[in-house]
DNA sequence: CAGTGGTCTAGACCACTGC
DNA sequence: CAGTGGTCTAGACCACTGC
Protein backbone atom coordinates (compact mmCIF):
# COMPACT_ATOMS: atom_id res chain seq x y z
CA UNK A 1 0.00 0.00 0.00
CA UNK A 2 3.02 2.21 0.13
CA UNK A 3 5.50 3.80 -1.96
CA UNK A 4 9.35 3.37 -2.29
CA UNK A 5 11.28 6.51 -2.47
CA UNK A 6 14.12 6.78 -4.16
CA UNK A 7 16.09 9.84 -2.76
CA UNK A 8 19.55 10.81 -2.23
CA UNK A 9 20.83 12.11 0.39
CA UNK A 10 24.18 13.84 0.26
CA UNK A 11 25.66 14.51 3.56
CA UNK A 12 28.76 16.57 2.54
CA UNK A 13 25.82 19.20 0.93
CA UNK A 14 25.53 22.29 2.60
CA UNK A 15 22.00 21.75 1.97
CA UNK A 16 20.26 20.58 5.39
CA UNK A 17 19.09 16.72 5.20
CA UNK A 18 15.47 17.80 5.70
CA UNK A 19 15.24 20.17 2.62
CA UNK A 20 16.90 17.23 0.61
CA UNK A 21 14.43 15.12 1.84
CA UNK A 22 12.05 18.05 0.71
CA UNK A 23 13.43 18.32 -2.88
CA UNK A 24 13.37 14.72 -3.28
CA UNK A 25 9.24 14.11 -2.43
CA UNK A 26 8.83 17.39 -4.13
CA UNK A 27 10.79 15.96 -7.70
CA UNK A 28 9.13 12.70 -7.27
CA UNK A 29 5.62 13.99 -7.43
CA UNK A 30 7.08 16.33 -10.03
CA UNK A 31 8.08 14.11 -11.95
CA UNK A 32 5.18 11.38 -11.29
CA UNK A 33 7.05 8.90 -9.58
CA UNK A 34 4.82 9.91 -6.54
CA UNK A 35 1.45 9.89 -8.15
CA UNK A 36 -2.00 11.61 -6.84
CA UNK A 37 -3.07 10.25 -3.97
CA UNK A 38 -0.37 7.47 -3.43
CA UNK A 39 0.70 7.17 -0.01
CA UNK A 40 3.81 7.35 1.21
CA UNK A 41 6.17 4.92 3.70
CA UNK A 42 5.64 5.92 6.93
CA UNK A 43 8.02 7.99 8.92
CA UNK A 44 10.06 5.35 10.35
CA UNK A 45 10.69 3.18 7.68
CA UNK A 46 11.52 6.42 5.59
CA UNK A 47 13.66 7.61 7.99
CA UNK A 48 15.37 4.34 8.19
CA UNK A 49 15.89 3.45 4.63
CA UNK A 50 17.63 7.34 4.48
CA UNK A 51 19.63 6.69 6.99
CA UNK A 52 18.29 9.83 8.87
CA UNK A 53 16.69 10.17 12.05
CA UNK A 54 12.62 10.16 12.29
CA UNK A 55 12.49 13.94 13.67
CA UNK A 56 14.43 15.17 10.71
CA UNK A 57 11.92 13.17 8.24
CA UNK A 58 9.02 14.71 10.16
CA UNK A 59 10.59 18.54 9.46
CA UNK A 60 10.62 18.06 6.29
CA UNK A 61 7.42 16.32 6.01
CA UNK A 62 6.00 19.38 8.07
CA UNK A 63 7.28 21.20 5.44
CA UNK A 64 5.76 19.37 2.81
CA UNK A 65 1.71 19.04 4.18
CA UNK A 66 2.57 23.09 5.13
CA UNK A 67 3.10 23.74 1.58
CA UNK A 68 0.49 21.91 0.45
CA UNK A 69 1.87 18.73 -0.79
CA UNK A 70 0.89 15.87 0.79
CA UNK A 71 -1.97 15.46 3.98
CA UNK A 72 -1.24 13.40 7.17
CA UNK A 73 -3.80 11.35 9.18
CA UNK A 74 -3.11 9.70 12.09
CA UNK A 75 -3.56 6.55 12.74
CA UNK A 76 -3.69 5.99 8.84
CA UNK A 77 -0.60 7.99 7.08
CA UNK A 78 0.74 10.45 4.41
CA UNK A 79 -0.48 10.89 0.59
CA UNK A 80 -0.02 13.14 -1.81
CA UNK A 81 -2.51 15.52 -2.60
CA UNK A 82 -4.57 15.72 -5.77
CA UNK A 83 -2.83 17.14 -8.73
CA UNK A 84 -6.43 19.20 -9.27
CA UNK A 85 -5.20 21.13 -6.15
CA UNK A 86 -1.42 21.60 -6.60
CA UNK A 87 -1.69 23.11 -10.28
CA UNK A 88 -1.13 26.52 -8.76
CA UNK A 89 0.09 25.86 -5.80
CA UNK A 90 3.35 27.70 -6.23
CA UNK A 91 1.95 31.07 -6.66
CA UNK A 92 1.10 30.62 -2.77
CA UNK A 93 4.21 31.63 -1.30
CA UNK A 94 5.34 34.91 -0.28
CA UNK A 95 8.39 34.98 -1.99
CA UNK A 96 6.71 34.36 -4.91
CA UNK A 97 4.22 37.28 -4.70
CA UNK A 98 6.86 39.48 -3.69
CA UNK A 99 9.28 38.84 -6.64
CA UNK A 100 5.92 39.01 -8.89
CA UNK A 101 5.57 42.28 -7.28
CA UNK A 102 9.14 43.73 -8.05
CA UNK A 103 10.30 42.07 -11.17
CA UNK A 104 9.53 40.47 -14.55
CA UNK A 105 7.17 42.29 -16.35
CA UNK A 106 8.16 45.97 -17.34
CA UNK A 107 7.41 48.49 -14.79
CA UNK A 108 7.16 52.61 -15.79
CA UNK A 109 7.11 55.33 -13.03
CA UNK A 110 4.79 57.85 -12.79
CA UNK A 111 5.40 60.00 -9.74
CA UNK A 112 7.83 60.12 -6.77
CA UNK A 113 8.60 62.18 -3.82
CA UNK A 114 10.41 61.92 -0.46
CA UNK A 115 8.01 63.55 2.11
CA UNK A 116 7.17 63.28 5.66
CA UNK A 117 4.23 60.59 6.24
CA UNK A 118 0.75 61.48 6.09
CA UNK A 119 -0.86 60.22 9.02
CA UNK A 120 -2.14 57.33 7.92
CA UNK A 121 0.87 55.86 6.63
CA UNK A 122 2.74 57.10 9.45
CA UNK A 123 0.16 54.71 11.21
CA UNK A 124 0.28 52.03 9.01
CA UNK A 125 4.17 52.01 9.18
CA UNK A 126 4.53 52.10 12.54
CA UNK A 127 6.57 55.36 11.98
CA UNK A 128 8.88 57.09 14.39
CA UNK A 129 8.28 60.38 14.21
CA UNK A 130 11.45 61.42 12.65
CA UNK A 131 11.39 59.17 9.51
CA UNK A 132 9.82 60.26 6.52
CA UNK A 133 8.93 57.84 3.51
CA UNK A 134 9.22 57.99 -0.39
CA UNK A 135 5.94 57.72 -2.24
CA UNK A 136 5.59 57.11 -5.74
CA UNK A 137 3.03 55.29 -8.46
CA UNK A 138 3.77 52.95 -10.50
CA UNK A 139 2.18 51.35 -14.19
CA UNK A 140 3.00 47.50 -14.66
CA UNK A 141 2.44 46.19 -18.17
CA UNK A 142 2.96 42.55 -19.11
CA UNK A 143 2.84 41.34 -22.68
CA UNK A 144 2.48 45.76 -23.61
CA UNK A 145 -0.28 45.42 -22.02
CA UNK A 146 -1.30 47.26 -18.71
CA UNK A 147 -2.01 45.21 -15.89
CA UNK A 148 -1.66 47.67 -12.58
CA UNK A 149 -1.49 50.92 -10.77
CA UNK A 150 0.67 50.72 -7.87
CA UNK A 151 1.06 53.33 -5.33
CA UNK A 152 3.33 52.70 -2.57
CA UNK A 153 5.04 54.34 0.62
CA UNK A 154 8.62 53.00 1.47
CA UNK A 155 10.33 54.07 5.20
CA UNK A 156 13.47 56.06 4.57
CA UNK A 157 15.95 55.06 7.21
CA UNK A 158 16.30 51.71 5.41
CA UNK A 159 17.34 52.22 2.03
CA UNK A 160 17.97 55.28 -0.01
CA UNK A 161 15.76 55.66 -3.23
CA UNK A 162 15.63 57.80 -6.17
CA UNK A 163 13.82 58.17 -9.67
CA UNK A 164 16.47 56.50 -11.23
CA UNK A 165 16.84 53.44 -9.36
CA UNK A 166 13.76 52.67 -9.46
CA UNK A 167 13.11 52.86 -13.15
CA UNK A 168 15.88 50.42 -13.53
CA UNK A 169 15.27 48.18 -10.95
CA UNK A 170 11.95 46.35 -8.78
CA UNK A 171 10.94 47.82 -5.63
CA UNK A 172 11.93 44.56 -3.77
CA UNK A 173 14.35 44.07 -5.58
CA UNK A 174 16.07 47.21 -4.67
CA UNK A 175 14.84 46.49 -0.96
CA UNK A 176 16.87 43.30 -0.76
CA UNK A 177 19.90 44.59 -1.78
CA UNK A 178 19.59 46.76 1.21
CA UNK A 179 19.43 44.32 3.14
CA UNK A 180 16.17 43.74 4.10
CA UNK A 181 14.88 40.12 4.51
CA UNK A 182 10.98 40.09 4.77
CA UNK A 183 8.74 37.70 6.97
CA UNK A 184 5.44 38.81 6.66
CA UNK A 185 2.89 40.70 4.75
CA UNK A 186 -0.30 41.71 5.65
CA UNK A 187 -3.16 41.56 2.86
CA UNK A 188 -6.20 42.71 1.99
CA UNK A 189 -7.86 41.87 -1.49
CA UNK A 190 -11.14 43.66 -2.86
CA UNK A 191 -12.74 44.97 -5.73
CA UNK A 192 -13.75 48.19 -7.24
CA UNK A 193 -14.61 50.13 -10.45
CA UNK A 194 -12.44 51.90 -12.09
CA UNK A 195 -12.74 56.02 -12.35
CA UNK A 196 -12.04 57.64 -15.10
CA UNK A 197 -7.76 58.27 -14.27
CA UNK A 198 -7.45 54.49 -13.76
CA UNK A 199 -9.41 53.51 -16.68
CA UNK A 200 -6.88 55.31 -18.91
CA UNK A 201 -3.90 54.39 -17.29
CA UNK A 202 -4.62 51.22 -17.58
CA UNK A 203 -6.26 51.25 -21.43
CA UNK A 204 -9.47 50.23 -19.99
CA UNK A 205 -12.80 51.84 -19.96
CA UNK A 206 -14.25 53.61 -16.99
CA UNK A 207 -17.00 51.25 -14.83
CA UNK A 208 -14.48 48.04 -15.95
CA UNK A 209 -14.00 45.42 -12.66
CA UNK A 210 -10.44 46.14 -10.80
CA UNK A 211 -8.93 43.95 -8.21
CA UNK A 212 -7.72 45.64 -5.06
CA UNK A 213 -4.80 44.87 -3.11
CA UNK A 214 -2.91 46.75 0.12
CA UNK A 215 -0.59 45.06 1.36
CA UNK A 216 2.00 46.17 4.35
CA UNK A 217 5.28 44.30 5.01
CA UNK A 218 7.46 43.34 7.49
CA UNK A 219 11.46 42.28 7.94
CA UNK A 220 13.21 39.97 10.05
CA UNK A 221 13.57 42.98 12.64
CA UNK A 222 10.23 43.40 12.65
CA UNK A 223 9.70 46.70 10.77
CA UNK A 224 6.87 47.65 8.66
CA UNK A 225 9.00 48.07 5.57
CA UNK A 226 6.56 49.15 3.16
CA UNK A 227 3.00 49.69 2.38
CA UNK A 228 0.82 49.87 -0.90
CA UNK A 229 -2.15 49.83 -2.21
CA UNK A 230 -2.73 48.39 -6.09
CA UNK A 231 -5.32 48.01 -8.68
CA UNK A 232 -5.08 45.22 -11.19
CA UNK A 233 -7.34 44.98 -14.35
CA UNK A 234 -9.66 42.17 -13.36
CA UNK A 235 -9.59 40.53 -16.41
CA UNK A 236 -5.70 40.41 -16.36
CA UNK A 237 -5.40 39.16 -13.33
CA UNK A 238 -6.69 37.53 -9.81
CA UNK A 239 -4.79 36.16 -6.82
CA UNK A 240 -4.62 32.35 -5.97
CA UNK A 241 -3.83 30.79 -2.95
CA UNK A 242 -3.82 27.40 -0.98
CA UNK A 243 -4.86 27.61 2.09
CA UNK A 244 -3.77 25.18 4.45
CA UNK A 245 -5.65 23.76 8.10
CA UNK A 246 -3.71 24.51 11.11
CA UNK B 1 16.95 43.04 26.69
CA UNK B 2 14.44 39.93 26.82
CA UNK B 3 11.45 39.61 28.86
CA UNK B 4 10.48 36.99 31.19
CA UNK B 5 7.00 35.10 30.42
CA UNK B 6 5.17 33.40 32.98
CA UNK B 7 3.50 31.29 31.24
CA UNK B 8 2.10 27.77 33.63
CA UNK B 9 2.73 24.29 32.11
CA UNK B 10 -0.10 21.54 33.23
CA UNK B 11 1.43 18.34 32.67
CA UNK B 12 -1.26 16.34 33.87
CA UNK B 13 -3.86 18.31 31.02
CA UNK B 14 -4.89 16.57 27.62
CA UNK B 15 -3.65 19.92 25.58
CA UNK B 16 -0.02 19.08 24.17
CA UNK B 17 3.19 20.93 26.32
CA UNK B 18 4.17 23.10 23.00
CA UNK B 19 0.35 24.27 22.73
CA UNK B 20 0.56 25.10 25.97
CA UNK B 21 3.17 27.30 25.41
CA UNK B 22 1.37 28.51 22.18
CA UNK B 23 -1.24 29.20 23.96
CA UNK B 24 0.62 31.49 27.15
CA UNK B 25 2.79 33.29 24.40
CA UNK B 26 -0.78 34.39 22.58
CA UNK B 27 -1.98 35.24 26.17
CA UNK B 28 0.73 37.49 27.00
CA UNK B 29 0.79 39.52 23.65
CA UNK B 30 -3.17 39.89 24.30
CA UNK B 31 -2.98 41.18 27.13
CA UNK B 32 0.07 43.50 26.63
CA UNK B 33 2.59 41.56 28.99
CA UNK B 34 4.35 41.07 25.71
CA UNK B 35 4.29 44.47 23.82
CA UNK B 36 4.65 44.76 20.34
CA UNK B 37 8.70 44.10 19.19
CA UNK B 38 9.83 42.48 22.51
CA UNK B 39 12.39 40.17 22.46
CA UNK B 40 12.03 36.71 23.96
CA UNK B 41 13.82 34.74 25.93
CA UNK B 42 16.15 32.60 23.74
CA UNK B 43 15.08 29.35 23.74
CA UNK B 44 17.26 27.23 26.07
CA UNK B 45 16.72 29.20 28.56
CA UNK B 46 13.01 29.87 28.22
CA UNK B 47 13.24 25.37 27.77
CA UNK B 48 14.88 25.15 31.32
CA UNK B 49 12.88 27.61 32.89
CA UNK B 50 9.34 25.97 31.82
CA UNK B 51 11.21 22.42 32.69
CA UNK B 52 10.35 21.84 28.98
CA UNK B 53 12.66 20.22 25.94
CA UNK B 54 13.79 22.57 23.48
CA UNK B 55 12.60 21.40 20.97
CA UNK B 56 9.06 21.75 22.44
CA UNK B 57 10.01 24.94 23.03
CA UNK B 58 10.78 25.30 19.31
CA UNK B 59 8.48 23.39 18.20
CA UNK B 60 5.95 26.32 19.84
CA UNK B 61 7.62 28.89 18.26
CA UNK B 62 7.26 28.05 15.05
CA UNK B 63 3.87 27.74 15.04
CA UNK B 64 3.90 31.64 16.37
CA UNK B 65 6.42 32.44 13.56
CA UNK B 66 3.72 30.63 11.07
CA UNK B 67 0.76 32.10 12.37
CA UNK B 68 2.99 35.40 12.31
CA UNK B 69 3.00 36.57 15.94
CA UNK B 70 6.48 36.32 16.19
CA UNK B 71 10.04 37.13 13.84
CA UNK B 72 12.91 34.87 14.10
CA UNK B 73 16.39 36.06 13.48
CA UNK B 74 19.47 33.24 13.69
CA UNK B 75 22.22 35.04 15.68
CA UNK B 76 19.76 37.75 16.90
CA UNK B 77 16.34 36.48 18.75
CA UNK B 78 12.69 36.48 18.65
CA UNK B 79 10.10 39.14 19.01
CA UNK B 80 6.89 40.07 18.40
CA UNK B 81 5.42 41.47 15.97
CA UNK B 82 3.78 44.80 15.58
CA UNK B 83 0.46 45.04 16.46
CA UNK B 84 -0.40 47.21 13.43
CA UNK B 85 0.20 43.64 11.43
CA UNK B 86 -1.33 41.40 14.32
CA UNK B 87 -4.39 43.03 13.80
CA UNK B 88 -6.45 40.93 11.46
CA UNK B 89 -4.48 37.92 11.95
CA UNK B 90 -7.42 36.01 12.58
CA UNK B 91 -9.13 35.69 9.90
CA UNK B 92 -6.44 34.53 7.61
CA UNK B 93 -6.35 30.42 8.92
CA UNK B 94 -8.53 28.30 6.79
CA UNK B 95 -10.79 27.29 9.68
CA UNK B 96 -11.84 30.52 10.65
CA UNK B 97 -12.32 31.28 6.94
CA UNK B 98 -14.70 28.12 6.82
CA UNK B 99 -16.61 29.05 9.59
CA UNK B 100 -17.44 32.29 7.73
CA UNK B 101 -18.53 30.39 4.65
CA UNK B 102 -20.86 27.89 6.72
CA UNK B 103 -22.25 29.70 9.10
CA UNK B 104 -23.02 33.27 11.14
CA UNK B 105 -24.69 35.52 9.10
CA UNK B 106 -28.08 34.01 7.76
CA UNK B 107 -28.40 32.12 4.89
CA UNK B 108 -31.26 31.44 2.52
CA UNK B 109 -31.23 28.60 -0.08
CA UNK B 110 -32.27 29.70 -3.27
CA UNK B 111 -31.81 26.85 -5.45
CA UNK B 112 -31.07 22.70 -5.20
CA UNK B 113 -30.73 19.79 -7.18
CA UNK B 114 -29.11 16.22 -7.44
CA UNK B 115 -27.15 15.84 -10.59
CA UNK B 116 -24.50 13.95 -12.56
CA UNK B 117 -21.48 16.57 -12.36
CA UNK B 118 -20.99 18.86 -15.76
CA UNK B 119 -17.91 18.01 -17.13
CA UNK B 120 -15.81 21.09 -15.56
CA UNK B 121 -17.09 20.22 -12.23
CA UNK B 122 -16.01 16.28 -12.46
CA UNK B 123 -12.39 17.80 -13.15
CA UNK B 124 -12.71 20.47 -10.55
CA UNK B 125 -13.28 17.87 -7.75
CA UNK B 126 -11.53 14.92 -10.00
CA UNK B 127 -14.52 12.87 -9.15
CA UNK B 128 -15.03 8.93 -10.59
CA UNK B 129 -17.28 8.60 -12.76
CA UNK B 130 -20.43 6.97 -11.38
CA UNK B 131 -20.09 9.63 -8.42
CA UNK B 132 -22.54 12.71 -8.73
CA UNK B 133 -22.98 16.25 -7.35
CA UNK B 134 -25.65 18.58 -4.92
CA UNK B 135 -25.70 21.78 -6.82
CA UNK B 136 -27.16 24.79 -4.57
CA UNK B 137 -27.54 28.37 -4.83
CA UNK B 138 -27.70 30.12 -1.92
CA UNK B 139 -27.85 34.11 -0.56
CA UNK B 140 -25.77 34.82 2.45
CA UNK B 141 -26.74 38.15 4.23
CA UNK B 142 -25.60 39.79 7.43
CA UNK B 143 -27.50 42.11 9.35
CA UNK B 144 -30.72 42.27 7.12
CA UNK B 145 -28.53 43.86 3.92
CA UNK B 146 -27.15 40.82 1.09
CA UNK B 147 -23.63 40.35 1.22
CA UNK B 148 -22.76 37.29 -1.45
CA UNK B 149 -24.17 34.69 -3.81
CA UNK B 150 -22.60 31.47 -3.51
CA UNK B 151 -23.04 28.65 -5.84
CA UNK B 152 -21.45 25.57 -4.57
CA UNK B 153 -21.12 21.78 -6.09
CA UNK B 154 -20.74 19.15 -3.46
CA UNK B 155 -20.26 15.12 -4.39
CA UNK B 156 -22.71 12.90 -3.15
CA UNK B 157 -20.64 10.07 -2.16
CA UNK B 158 -19.34 11.22 1.68
CA UNK B 159 -22.95 13.03 2.64
CA UNK B 160 -26.42 13.28 2.26
CA UNK B 161 -27.58 16.53 1.44
CA UNK B 162 -31.19 17.82 0.91
CA UNK B 163 -33.11 21.40 0.85
CA UNK B 164 -34.20 21.16 4.53
CA UNK B 165 -30.84 20.59 5.85
CA UNK B 166 -29.35 23.28 4.17
CA UNK B 167 -31.69 25.22 4.73
CA UNK B 168 -31.11 24.69 8.46
CA UNK B 169 -27.13 24.40 8.80
CA UNK B 170 -24.00 25.62 7.34
CA UNK B 171 -22.17 23.58 4.17
CA UNK B 172 -19.54 23.23 6.48
CA UNK B 173 -21.11 22.70 9.71
CA UNK B 174 -23.02 19.61 7.56
CA UNK B 175 -20.00 18.29 6.01
CA UNK B 176 -17.82 18.44 9.40
CA UNK B 177 -20.82 16.43 11.10
CA UNK B 178 -20.49 14.04 7.89
CA UNK B 179 -17.16 13.26 9.32
CA UNK B 180 -15.25 15.52 6.67
CA UNK B 181 -12.22 16.75 8.07
CA UNK B 182 -10.61 19.90 5.87
CA UNK B 183 -7.03 20.25 5.10
CA UNK B 184 -6.68 22.28 2.29
CA UNK B 185 -8.15 24.68 0.20
CA UNK B 186 -7.17 26.13 -3.32
CA UNK B 187 -8.55 29.50 -3.88
CA UNK B 188 -8.70 32.58 -6.23
CA UNK B 189 -9.81 35.86 -5.62
CA UNK B 190 -11.04 38.47 -8.67
CA UNK B 191 -13.66 41.05 -9.43
CA UNK B 192 -16.26 41.44 -11.58
CA UNK B 193 -18.85 43.75 -12.78
CA UNK B 194 -22.50 43.03 -11.04
CA UNK B 195 -24.59 41.93 -13.92
CA UNK B 196 -28.88 42.56 -13.74
CA UNK B 197 -29.71 38.86 -11.61
CA UNK B 198 -26.59 39.51 -9.52
CA UNK B 199 -27.57 43.25 -8.44
CA UNK B 200 -30.74 42.30 -7.74
CA UNK B 201 -30.15 39.26 -5.46
CA UNK B 202 -27.18 41.53 -3.31
CA UNK B 203 -29.53 44.54 -3.74
CA UNK B 204 -27.35 47.13 -5.46
CA UNK B 205 -27.20 48.50 -8.99
CA UNK B 206 -26.08 46.52 -11.93
CA UNK B 207 -22.86 47.63 -12.72
CA UNK B 208 -21.45 47.92 -9.56
CA UNK B 209 -18.14 46.18 -8.14
CA UNK B 210 -18.05 42.13 -6.67
CA UNK B 211 -15.68 40.49 -5.63
CA UNK B 212 -15.15 37.06 -6.98
CA UNK B 213 -14.05 33.52 -5.05
CA UNK B 214 -13.66 30.39 -6.20
CA UNK B 215 -12.45 27.53 -3.51
CA UNK B 216 -11.61 23.94 -4.18
CA UNK B 217 -11.49 22.10 -0.68
CA UNK B 218 -9.78 19.06 0.31
CA UNK B 219 -9.91 16.31 3.40
CA UNK B 220 -7.87 14.29 5.32
CA UNK B 221 -7.95 11.88 3.04
CA UNK B 222 -7.29 13.71 0.19
CA UNK B 223 -10.68 13.83 -1.30
CA UNK B 224 -11.82 17.28 -3.23
CA UNK B 225 -14.87 17.31 -1.47
CA UNK B 226 -16.43 20.70 -2.26
CA UNK B 227 -15.84 23.50 -5.28
CA UNK B 228 -17.88 26.83 -4.91
CA UNK B 229 -18.14 30.01 -6.78
CA UNK B 230 -18.95 32.97 -5.03
CA UNK B 231 -20.25 36.68 -5.07
CA UNK B 232 -19.37 39.02 -2.59
CA UNK B 233 -20.58 43.24 -2.68
CA UNK B 234 -16.95 44.66 -2.58
CA UNK B 235 -18.72 47.36 -0.48
CA UNK B 236 -19.38 44.89 2.45
CA UNK B 237 -16.74 42.66 2.03
CA UNK B 238 -12.94 42.48 1.62
CA UNK B 239 -10.51 38.94 1.89
CA UNK B 240 -7.90 39.62 4.46
CA UNK B 241 -4.58 37.50 4.95
CA UNK B 242 -1.31 36.96 6.44
CA UNK B 243 1.55 35.84 4.29
CA UNK B 244 4.48 34.18 6.07
CA UNK B 245 7.82 33.75 4.68
CA UNK B 246 8.95 30.14 4.40
C1' DC C 1 -4.99 -5.86 17.20
C1' DA C 2 -1.26 -3.97 14.10
C1' DG C 3 0.03 0.15 11.91
C1' DT C 4 0.38 4.95 11.76
C1' DG C 5 1.30 9.71 12.93
C1' DG C 6 1.65 12.95 17.40
C1' DT C 7 4.33 14.32 21.30
C1' DC C 8 8.41 14.58 24.07
C1' DT C 9 13.21 14.14 25.92
C1' DA C 10 18.26 15.39 26.50
C1' DG C 11 21.40 16.25 24.53
C1' DA C 12 25.22 17.68 20.37
C1' DC C 13 27.34 20.63 17.01
C1' DC C 14 26.97 24.29 13.75
C1' DA C 15 26.17 29.03 11.33
C1' DC C 16 25.16 33.46 11.78
C1' DT C 17 24.96 38.13 14.07
C1' DG C 18 26.56 42.12 16.34
C1' DC C 19 29.89 44.09 19.11
C1' DC D 1 34.01 36.78 20.90
C1' DA D 2 29.50 35.69 23.25
C1' DG D 3 24.82 34.94 22.19
C1' DT D 4 21.34 33.25 19.35
C1' DG D 5 18.58 30.34 16.39
C1' DG D 6 19.22 26.14 12.85
C1' DT D 7 20.00 21.32 12.29
C1' DC D 8 20.36 16.61 13.78
C1' DT D 9 20.35 12.27 16.56
C1' DA D 10 18.27 8.03 18.85
C1' DG D 11 15.38 6.95 21.06
C1' DA D 12 10.44 6.58 24.16
C1' DC D 13 5.55 6.41 24.85
C1' DC D 14 1.03 7.63 23.38
C1' DA D 15 -3.54 8.26 20.64
C1' DC D 16 -5.95 7.24 16.88
C1' DT D 17 -7.52 4.39 12.82
C1' DG D 18 -9.24 0.54 10.43
C1' DC D 19 -9.80 -4.19 10.31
Amino acid sequence: MSTPLSIKIDRSSPIPLYHQVVQGIEGAIRDGSLASGTRLENEIELAQRLRLSRPTIRKAMDDLVQSGLLVRKRGVGTQVVSSQIRRHLELSSLNDDLERAGKKPSTSLLSFEHIPAPEQIQELLSLPKDVSVYHFTRLRSAGGSPLALMENWVRDDIVELDEKSLRAHGLYELLREAGVNFRLAQQRIGATIADGAQAEALDTEAGSALVTMQRTAVDDTGRNVETGSHVYRADAYSFEMTLVQR
